[in-house]
RNA sequence: GGGGCUGUAGCUCAGCACGGUUAGAGCGCCUGCCUGUCACGCAGGAGGCCGCGGGUUCAAGUCCCGUCAGCCCCGCCA
C-alpha cells in the first residue's frame, strides 16, 4: 500500500481546507463528467466527495476512468471549499471535497449484486445474507452493529460500575434433561459420549455464586435446537445475571435502573421505573397471554357469570362442560367481510367460531342498539349488563366472544386483540411499555409425559409460604420467577434460586427425576450447594430481541450479523454441510462404536 | 410434523384467473460523448433453464401433480 491512510473521513471537515490527506475506501458512485470526474468515496464513518481534474493530473484522471462502484481506492489531495452553490446539504461533509492528485486502486470489485447507496429492505433476504458482507458495507449497513456494540459496552459500564464481574463459562459442556432440544458434540476421546452446548449458563452462574463471586454477568451466545421463528435463531445471545444475597425485588430493580440507563444513553429515551407488575393469573385474566402488549388497553372481560343463564346453545354447551366466555371491545365498526375475516381468523388460532355484536350507544331504539344474528338469543337485562361490563366510551364499537376452554378462550383472545389492535391502529410506534410478569406457578401438568414439568426451570425457588404446598398441591405452589415483557415479546425472565439441597431435590423428585438420574446429571450442583450455597437469583435478557426491539425491526436477524434462515442454514457459508468420512470415524458416529470401545 | 404466502434479467417487479408471434418495465451493467455533478445528463448496447422435475395440450412463464428454496405462523422453544 503506497498511500497510507491519514485520516477518518467523519474528521474531515472545513478547518482542513487547504491542507492535504490521504483516505481510503469503497467508491460508492461515480460522476463521470469527461473532463472532469467526482468519485463518492465512503469508509465506515462517512461520504466524501473526491474529484479528478483532467487538467490537474492527466495520468490521474485517466487512471479514476477505470475506478468502478465497490472498487478499493486510496487518494491523496488537498482539501477544497467547494465553490459556491455547489454545495450538497444531505452529506456532513457537503462543503469540502478532496481535489485528488494522487490515487492507488487497492483492488478491483465486481458490480455488486443490489445497489450499495439505498435502503436495502426491499432486497429479498436471500441475496442480502448470501453477500451479508456486502449488506453491510453499503450505506447504513453497519448501523444495527453498532448500535449493538454501543449497547453491549453501555450494559458492561452500568454493571462494571455496580460490582459485576464478566466472567466465561463452557461451552463444551453437559446436556441436561428438561428443556429444549440440545445441540450435541461427539467426543473424540470417549466414544458414544457427547458435550452439549449450553441452552444457557444457568447452572454454571449458580455455581459461581457457591464460588462467592457475588455479582456475575455475560454476554454470551446460547444454543436450542428448536425450530426458528422471526424472534428464535439457534444460537443467539443472552445478557446473563446472577447476584447473591438477594430477593426478588433487588432483582427486578437493578434491571429496570440498567434498561432505563441503556435507553437514555443509546437512544436518549427516558423510560418510567418502574415498571407495572402483573402477576401471571391476572395476565392471562387480562389479556389471554403470559407476554401482554400493554401498549394498548383492551383487555378482556369473563362474562362466563354474566350469560349463566343463557339459551344460545353455543354458550350454554360450552358453560355447561366447564368452559368459559371471554370477551373484548373493539372501539369500532365492522362490515360483514371484515366480520367473516375476523371469524376465520379466530378460527385459525383454535377457536370454533367466533361471536359478536355490534353496538350503537346513541341509537333510538333498544334494537338499533344491539345488532347481531345472536342478539335475540339474549334477554335486555343481559344486554344491559353486557354495557355495563365494557362500559364504551366511544359511539360506536364491536363485542366480540370466544366461548371454549379456558385455554383456548385466552389464546385466541390474546391472539385477537393483538391482531384487531393493529388493524385499528391502536398500537402506538415508537412506544417502549415494559410489563414485569410475575407469580407464576412453579409447576404445570404435562398431558404427553404425564408428570409436573417446570414452568420456568427446575432450579427456580418455591414461594416460601408455599413449600408445604409441594407435598399436597404441587400445581397450586408459586415461583420466584419473574418475566420481563417488552411490547408484547418477552425479553428476559429468571428467578429466585433454590439453594438449600433438600429443597432442590424435592423438587427434582415432585419433576418425577429420579434420585440417581439427578445425581448423573445434576450433582455437582447438588453438592455445590452442600457447601454453604449463598441465596440467589438473577436473571437473562434475551439481548438480540431487545436490540431488535430498540431498532424497531421485525426479525432478530436484521441485529444478527450473520443468522440462519428458518430451516438453519447458513446462507454465507452454506453449513450445514457435509464432513469426511475420517471426521466422522474420528468420532465414533458410525455404527459399531461399542465395539471399538470395548477393543 | 402441519397451515399460509412467495420464486420471471444482477436487483425490484409486471405478465399467469381467460394457454397462442421474438417474455416486458424501472434501476443496475457495458460502450461512446460531456469540466461542476452529487440518485449527473445524453446516445447506443448487452443481459432470461420464467426455481427444478414430470404431466395435460397442436402449443405451458401461464393449467395439473411432485419437489426444492425463502418468509410468516401452529406444534416445539424448562
Amino acid at each position: 500500500m503506497r498511500l497510507k491512510r491519514t485520516h477518518y473521513i467523519e474528521k474531515l471537515n472545513k478547518e482542513f481546507i487547504g491542507k492535504e490527506v490521504i483516505v481510503s475506501g469503497w467508491v460508492l458512485r461515480r460522476r463521470d463528467h469527461g473532463g472532469v470526474i467526482f468519485l463518492d468515496l465512503r469508509d465506515r464513518t462517512g461520504l466524501l466527495q473526491v474529484v479528478f481534474e483532467e487538467g490537474l493530473d492527466p495520468k490521474i484522471h485517466e487512471l479514476a476512468d477505470s475506478i468502478r462502484i465497490e472498487y478499493v481506492i486510496s487518494v491523496k489531495g488537498l482539501i477544497r471549499k467547494r465553490p459556491p452553490g455547489m454545495e450538497n446539504p444531505k452529506i456532513p461533509t457537503g462543503e469540502i471535497e478532496l481535489v485528488a492528485s494522487d490515487v492507488e486502486i487497492l483492488n478491483t470489485s465486481k458490480t455488486p449484486p443490489f445497489p450499495m447507496d439505498e435502503d436495502l429492505s426491499e432486497v429479498s433476504e436471500v441475496v442480502r445474507l448470501k453477500y451479508r458482507y456486502l449488506e453491510m458495507r453499503a450505506l447504513d449497513g453497519l448501523k444495527p452493529f453498532i448500535f449493538r456494540h454501543q449497547v453491549n459496552q453501555t450494559i458492561r459500564e452500568f454493571l462494571n460500575n455496580r460490582g459485576f464481574l464478566e466472567i466465561e463459562t463452557p461451552f463444551l459442556t453437559k446436556s441436561t434433561p428438561e428443556g429444549a432440544r440440545d445441540y450435541l458434540v461427539p467426543s473424540r476421546l470417549y466414544p458414544g459420549k457427547f458435550y452439549a452446548l449450553p441452552q444457557s449458563p444457568q447452572l454454571f452462574k449458580q455455581i459461581l455464586m457457591v464460588a462467592g463471586v457475588d455479582k456475575y454477568y455475560q454476554i454470551v451466545k446460547c444454543f436450542r435446537d428448536e425450530d426458528l421463528r422471526a424472534d428464535r435463531q439457534p444460537e443467539f445471545t443472552q445478557l446473563d445475571m446472577e447476584m447473591s444475597f438477594v430477593d426478588e425485588n433487588d432483582v427486578m430493580i437493578l434491571v429496570e435502573e440498567l434498561l432505563a440507563y441503556l435507553f437514555e444513553k443509546v437512544l436518549n429515551i427516558t423510560l418510567d421505573t418502574p415498571f407495572p407488575r402483573i402477576s401471571y393469573e391476572d395476565a392471562l385474566r387480562y389479556y389471554g397471554t403470559d407476554r401482554p402488549d400493554i401498549r394498548f388497553d383492551m383487555k378482556l372481560k369473563e362474562l362466563s357469570d354474566l350469560f349463566k343463564d343463557t339459551s344460545f346453545k353455543v354458550f350454554r354447551s360450552v358453560l355447561d362442560s366447564g368452559g368459559v366466555i371471554k370477551g373484548l371491545k373493539a372501539p369500532a365498526n365492522f362490515s360483514r367481510k371484515e366480520l367473516d375475516e375476523l371469524t376465520g381468523f379466530a378460527q385459525e388460532m383454535g377457536a370454533k367460531g367466533l361471536a359478536w355484536i355490534k353496538y350503537n350507544k346513541n341509537a333510538k331504539s333498544f334494537e338499533e342498539k344491539w345488532s347481531s344474528p345472536i342478539v335475540k338469543f339474549f334477554e335486555k337485562p343481559v344486554l344491559e349488563k353486557l354495557e355495563e361490563t365494557f362500559n364504551p366510551l366511544e359511539d360506536i364499537a364491536t363485542f366480540f366472544f370466544v366461548a371454549d376452554r379456558e385455554e383456548i378462550a385466552n389464546s385466541v383472545l390474546a391472539e385477537l386483540r393483538i391482531h384487531l389492535a393493529k388493524k385499528l391502529n391502536l398500537v402506538p410506534e415508537k412506544k417502549f411499555s415494559f410489563v414485569w410478569i410475575v407469580d407464576f406457578p412453579l409447576f404445570e401438568w404435562d398431558e404427553e409425559e404425564n408428570r409436573l414439568v417446570s414452568v420456568h426451570h427446575p432450579f427456580t425457588h418455591p414461594k416460601e409460604e408455599d413449600i408445604p404446598l409441594l407435598e399436597t398441591d404441587p400445581l397450586k405452589v408459586k415461583s420466584r420467577a419473574y418475566d420481563i415483557v417488552l411490547n408484547g415479546i418477552e425479553i428476559g425472565g429468571g428467578s429466585i434460586r433454590i439453594h438449600k439441597k433438600e429443597v432442590q431435590k424435592k423438587i427434582f423428585e415432585l419433576l418425577k427425576i429420579s434420585p440417581d438420574e439427578a445425581e448423573e446429571k445434576f450433582g455437582f450442583l447438588l453438592t455445590a450447594l452442600e457447601y454453604g450455597a449463598p441465596p440467589h437469583g438473577g436473571i437473562a435478557f434475551g439481548l438480540d430481541r431487545l436490540i431488535m426491539l430498540m431498532l424497531g425491526k421485525k426479525s432478530i436477524r436484521e441485529v444478527i450479523p450473520f443468522p440462519k434462515t428458518q430451516r438453519a442454514q447458513c446462507l454465507l457459508t452454506g453449513a450445514p454441510a457435509e464432513v469426511k468420512i475420517e471426521q466422522i470415524l474420528e468420532l465414533h458416529l458410525l455404527p459399531g462404536w461399542e465395539k471399538k470401545k470395548e477393543n
